[in-house]
DNA sequence: CCCTGATTCGC
DNA sequence: GCGAATCAGG
């Protein structure tokens, strides 16, 4: 499939649209994204609502055999940016510091620690972690979950909206309205 | 692991 | 010119 001067045409419409290169990809057919984007840098519109580009790096791989440098390849040490541990959510409680809840004591009367927590129990941390006495909450969890129940609704608390519109009305996504939804 | 665009390079 | 492979990032 060439790439006539219809398909660049609407490659070029679409893009200008904002759609991904996937998606023009599928619109299009007989493409895939690669061919698709190839195109595009092609044909000097790549970039489009791209605020930033300050980055020129590739992939040198099978290049200039000659003076080729070991290419240190330094790992981004990009935070992570995890859900918010509960030590984070404590102390952003500041001095109001709601006490979830007290750790609960296994079948054998000893609380869940580092070395006796397992899976199933609740991970939310109690006390402080240089002591002895530090434990883990110890309830039941759902299969893969970190906490029990009311230690996830601490640790996840996505800022409730109270009279939250539970609106899960599934009209059929438009293929072209259709955005990101992991 | 899903996705995104960017770049390179053999064809 | 083309686009798969690859990279880099979200």
């Amino acid at each position: 499939m060439a790439w006539t001067e219809d398909r660049v045409e609407k490659l070029t419409k679409l893009w200008a649209e904002g759609l991904s290169a996937s998606q023009i990809a599928k619109e299009l057919g007989e493409v895939t994204r690669n061919a698709v984007i190839g195109k595009v840098h092609r044909l000097g519109l790549s970039g489009r609502a791209k605020p930033s580009r300050p980055k020129q790096k590739a992939a040198p791989k099978t290049a200039t055999a000659t003076t080729a440098a070991p290419a240190p390849k330094a790992r981004t040490p990009r935070a992570p940016s995890a859900p918010r541990t509960p030590q984070q959510i404590v102390a952003a409680a500041a001095v109001p510091a709601p006490p979830p809840l007290e750790a609960k004591p296994m079948s054998n009367g000893e609380f869940a620690t580092i070395m006796t927590i397992t899976d199933h129990m609740c991970k939310w941390p109690i006390g402080d972690p240089t002591s002895s006495e530090f434990r883990f909450c110890g309830r039941k969890t759902d299969p893969d979950e970190p906490y029990c129940v009311a230690h996830s609704r601490v640790a996840y608390q996505p800022s409730r909206r109270r009279g939250a519109s539970s609106n899960t009305k599934a009209l059929g996504p438009s293929p072209t309205s259709r955005k990101r939804l992991r």
